[in-house]
DNA sequence: CTGCAGGATTGGAACGATCCACACAAAATG
DNA sequence: CATTTTGTGTGGATCGTTCCAATCCTGCAG
């Protein structure tokens, strides 16, 4: 091929391939490919060779190509979801940091796609939103642009996880089963309920005992699951729970309201909160009775988002360990696209406590 | 979209590819091909029923095989940097978010990846982390497993920019170039000196007339570039800046520490801050002194971010259009990647102010 | 009737990697 | 000594698509 020049091979505008690489090492494509994934099979001496020639050459391999070959794209989808503005769940940043992370050091890089049509309002029935969320999996499945997903969104019957599933496609879940809890698939999920034991035995340590809990609609799994946290640590204490919840939707606005409410009736010396958000709503609330958080007040949220991080004085909340959740979930997913056995179906990490000023 | 017929997606193990379709169809696999790709080519009952034989067997190209021949990959890179703990530029999620969008429309999606090695500390001196980032960059191009990036921290000299531009590397970057105002390659950027005068202009009507900056090093370009906008607007309106400037880091104790510092020497009326973490760090001295924001004391920062929006009274704050950023960006990255001439290398977007309670 | 432009369609040859079956040595076995 | 085993290395065939050049139509002018 190369004609003319003495040393040919550099700077000729084409990237290297193996075949460049093997005719500088001396040896056949295969054995530039054996280096490469089953070192093993090769010599010492050979194997030096031609590391050295794909070092010179400044040789990777081409990912089209392998994945072509070897029918896989080693890339994991992941779905992001609409932002919703004005709610303090953050968390996202977090994990896909860490996912990308522990991806990475599995040999797989993530891929980021949406479903397409941006449901115009409250993310809270997308029923619409789901088929299309369907069809966006499918089309990558089929196209075989990734390997598997990682899904997020497993609060309420989730219809992805059951499609994924019946169509034999690879997927990991962040969030248990709630309503189908023998389902086969591998997940990964924070026990909430534990969280918020742990907030309120911090709470008892600190004296209260009139702890009121500001939750989700009685419909949502993940907001049940966290206030049975709440009732059963209060009745450990002996501590009563009568007409000390509240639940509503997650915004700023219901957290307020339920805070004016309960206050006016109760008098709750401290307020475990389902998110940060209701937490951060029940700030507002204080802050226009003239009451500080934390020394009149105690106030606890969940997700330790930034807003809980930095608003004065500073909001006590449960933290998940999103970033042991993302290595988990690539530790399952690789067992799974290896076809190695999944010894338990799925784990559940504990959750720690950041308190700050708000108790 | 897969029609009724009792084959639907044929279970026979394989998925169908070009040629499945072309038998189906009755027609030569380039045919199809060009149905897919140039459809004007075909006449129209061919491409109907070359479409009808794609439906009904449900086919979708594979990605790799198309890869390869068009040495394209269609995926567009994103490095995630680590996330910084305690501040509250959050503005990640929205960007991502709408990037993600606007990619799709354009027919990619985006990957991303993290350039490996965590650095320890604060990210001020990133130095050694740059070169591993390179080396990450350099890995994606060789491999074709990208065919461009978005590139998003300008801010202070950046070393990436100028080598992917040295490598003939598409890219489009978020954030001007600063060091190099003549360097060629596109980019789309938010005008913060026009944000920063509306913070300004919004306060002087509020009938403010000693506003105090809190921002970046001199270092900076960005917090720089703001400061401009808060001086000159000072000047505009007659008002003195004198002794009114505090610069620092970019943590909620410097505001905490510059707050303190300039409330007992000038007794400012307002604060604008180079961004929200610093500003929450002034919400937290107010906490402190008693002060009221919105009603004793103003303060305005600089993202809406979550923590802005949420934490009590709301925070007044620039906010970036990030979703026409993104928008913008992916535009460039279409003509930069079909070798569509580029009439402007750079396009400056106009924030606007988020009005809130702080104010 | 022939020639011919052009649009519509086709089959072979890539793209660059890995799978597979086999060749050839040296070493272990009977 | 003949034969099997083991360790290394090889060249075709292949993955599913698009590029390329050639071929087949069809209608229209000469």
């Amino acid at each position: 091929m190369s004609r003319g020049s003495t040393n040919g091979l550099r700077h000729n505008g084409h990237a290297p391939t193996l075949a460049t690489v093997a005719r500088e090492a001396g040896v056949s494509r295969q054995t530039v490919s054996n280096a490469l994934n089953s070192p093993h099979l090769l010599r010492p001496e050979t194997l030096e060779r031609v590391r050295r020639a794909i070092d010179s050459l400044g040789y990777s391999p081409n990912r089209a190509a392998r994945n072509l070959r070897t029918r896989a794209s080693h890339l994991i989808g992941l779905r992001v979801d609409r932002v919703v503005e004005g709610t303090a769940n953050a968390t996202m940043d977090r994990f896909l940091h860490s996912l990308v992370e522990s991806s990475k050091d599995a040999g797989y890089h993530v891929l980021l796609f949406s479903s397409g049509v941006d449901a115009g309002n409250g993310a809270h029935d997308g029923r619409p939103d789901e088929t299309t969320a369907i069809a966006a999996y499918d089309d990558l499945l089929r196209s075989t642009a990734v390997d598997a997903f990682v899904i997020t969104d497993t609060y309420r019957g989730n219809p992805q996880a059951g499609w994924l599933d019946q169509r034999g496609a690879p997927f990991v879940a962040f969030g248990r089963p709630w309503d189908e809890p023998k389902a086969g698939h591998p997940w990964v999920d924070v026990d909430g309920r534990t969280g918020v034991m742990l907030a309120v035995d911090h709470l008892v340590e600190r004296g209260h005992e009139r702890i009121a809990w500001v939750g989700w609609q009685k419909s949502s799994f993940i907001g049940e699951d966290r206030r049975t946290g709440w009732s059963d640590a209060m009745h450990g204490h002996g501590l009563s729970t009568s007409r000390l919840s509240a639940r509503g939707d997650d915004t700023l606005d219901f957290g307020r309201r339920a805070a004016h409410a309960l206050l006016e009736a109760e008098r709750p010396t401290a307020f475990v909160c389902v998110s940060d958000t209701v937490a951060m709503g029940v700030l507002h609330t204080l802050a226009e009775l003239g009451l500080a958080p934390g020394r009149d007040i105690a106030v606890v949220g969940f997700d330790d988002s930034i807003a809980a991080q930095v608003a004065p004085p500073g909001l006590t909340s449960v933290r998940q360990p999103l970033e042991q959740v993302a290595v988990e979930i690539v530790a399952l997913l690789d067992k799974r696209l290896s076809h190695k056995p999944i010894d338990e179906p799925g784990r559940l990490l504990t959750p720690t406590l950041s308190v700050r000023g708000s108790s």
